[in-house]
DNA sequence: GATACTATACCGACTGGTCGGTATATCCTC
DNA sequence: GAGGATATACCGACCAGTCGGTATAGTATC
């Protein structure tokens, strides 16, 4: 009986526990429960919290990596902007996607230390996208704009709706590409 | 032995729990234990869990309102710019209290419904703020940075350090009060 | 019969919460 | 001002249930 699509349903069961019932009660039994699967199912997929914890948070870079691919693609391979690779990706991952970030979540509720890594890497990339620029306090608010933007979501005390989450990104993607706009803000 | 300092340091002690080791890790045993009282103690000042979640997002409410108050008086009362306002609230709120957030963490972790009257009232003000604006999606860029950099700090993912995020604020500061500026963006 | 997977039963630690009791301070009465 | 009543603040043992994790017996497929 094998399931290849397991892991992903119980990754989803997982993040959708921590969407509707917060963090806390992200609890085995009830990741095993929500996708139809014994707790003895569940560990042998994910042999402790942890693992299943790394997991989630694997699935959300992969995610992102894609995600960053196919707009680098997509844009040809003219000398890219990464600060609209990153904007153009946030507004991508939300708002069909953005419950793969529960994983962060999750996370940082229940092991913080397994932060460690995403936060290396993350803060590696931000610094290649942004400290060489010339520009860097204007692009960090563009950045962080497109951030608090994907947060509010995921911490669900959003105040915009679709339409004007599209309309804000879409202004940011258009300061970061533009230069002559970005030096004159 | 009246002590009305009591509940301050207990929910000092929550915060510092969510801040170290992840909501997931904030009991009634560990809070009492990190302040140094019993668990019966600690009962007699929240009864409950809950109680013990809504003290924590009602201190972070009061001392949002008490800065905010703060800045409109040093302000004097010409006509205010509530995305300034908000804008410096945070920068206040940062990085020496951001800790209070860490009651949205443990909320949202713990019992998400608790988040509905807070997100309402933080839906009413943005509303206020913002949407009434003419530069309603360029102001939003300048609000959601300032979030999105706060919310940096709060999940421990802050990838710039005190001097830049200073010099953020100030930028985001200086675009909110410049009518100008902001029109040009 | 090896591999991949599932179900069930169980464990000890920990969870939120209750409860009976204690110590101190304040107030009222005579 | 002695004696009692009341309120506040706190303690720590205890309870029923939940937690992450283990152990084991079983099933389906190759």
């Amino acid at each position: 009986m094998a399931r290849p699509s397991c892991k992903k349903q119980i990754l989803d069961a997982a993040e959708s526990i921590v969407i509707d019932s917060g963090a806390a009660h992200l609890t085995l039994d009830a990741v095993a429960e929500r996708c139809g699967i014994s707790k003895g199912g569940l560990i042998y997929h994910f042999p402790t919290k942890e693992a299943l914890l790394t997991g989630m948070i694997a699935r959300l870079e992969e995610k992102i990596e894609l995600i960053r691919e196919g707009i680098r693609r997509q844009d040809g391979d003219g000398m890219t902007n990464e600060l609209a690779v990153d904007i153009r990706m946030m507004r991508e991952l939300s708002p069909e996607d953005y419950r793969l970030s529960a994983a962060l979540l999750a996370v940082i509720a229940c092991q913080p230390d397994l932060m460690n890594p995403f936060r290396e890497q993350h803060h590696k990339r931000f610094w290649d996208d942004l400290i060489s620029s010339r520009s860097f306090t204007r692009s960090s608010i563009l950045f962080f704009a497109a951030m608090g933007l994907h947060f509010h979501q995921l911490l669900n005390i959003s105040i915009v709706d679709n339409e004007q989450r599209r309309e804000i990104f879409d202004e940011l993607l258009r300061l970061a590409e533009s230069k002559e706009n970005l030096r004159e803000v």
